[in-house]
DNA sequence: TCTGATTTTGATAATCATTATCATTTATGA
DNA sequence: TCATAAATGATAATGATTATCAAAATCAGA
């Protein structure tokens, strides 16, 4: 494992939640370990193809990459500034299964966000 | 309704399935019925807004539409041949509610896709 | 119908995330 | 150590989407 690859998913990791390519850089930045935009999108990329990142989109097609095995949660992310609470969905798992029974869908997996303006903005 | 916004529906109608703005505008061209890109643009996000058409996006983040004639619903896709299924999701619009006003989030729109294996692949 | 105001349009430029390029640095291994 | 391969990062290129703004179409009232 390359050294920057370590570095974004330790990274990801500080940051819990969903983070873009460009906050990834700049988190880098801020912590002191300088790395290239190329580079980081290289690293998530890698990381996207092992599954060990998982990506979903913005509603205005900007891609959010966060660390799959860290138990499964859905986010609440606030479009203005950013803030990220995590939520529990079982409500959601169940219907998800449900689903995918009636539509005789195997190995199902869900991507479910929520997006809004939180009370600050 | 404006003008274009009309030939960009009777356009979406016609190739029936997922279309991207750029396809659209071409297609309006081949048509006879020119039409700036930014017009494509506007009439795509207007009709979008009042909800008679669907917009996601491909892996590569650029966004699809498709003529909507049935409300909200969310995707069931087959990661394998791409078949896509729309599916009803009145437990996960509740959920979605509930999940706002809890957090205190206003205008919040939700992200909710299933992807699986469909029952042929 | 004429006239002035408002809306729609479209060519073009600007934006912004993402990707490609390529020279330089760093790791590897015999 | 030396040579080769891989990783890095500054920068340019790409491509979809959005903003700008003047010209054209539409509308409303006299």
């Amino acid at each position: 494992m390359s050294k920057s690859l370590n570095q974004v998913i330790s990274t990801l990791q500080r940051t819990g939640g969903f983070s873009s390519a460009q906050e990834v850089y700049s988190s880098l930045r801020k912590q002191g370990k300088p790395t290239g935009l190329a580079t980081v999108y290289r690293a998530l990329q890698k990381a996207v193809n092992e599954k060990t990142v998982d990506i979903l989109r913005k509603d205005d097609g900007e891609a959010l990459y966060r660390l799959c095995a860290t138990g499964h949660h859905h986010h609440l992310v606030c479009r203005s500034c950013g803030k990220t609470v995590e939520v529990e969905g079982s409500a959601v798992e169940k219907w998800a299964t449900t689903i995918s029974k009636k539509y005789g869908f195997k190995n199902v997996s869900h991507v479910v966000e929520l997006f809004g303006i939180c009370e600050r903005c």
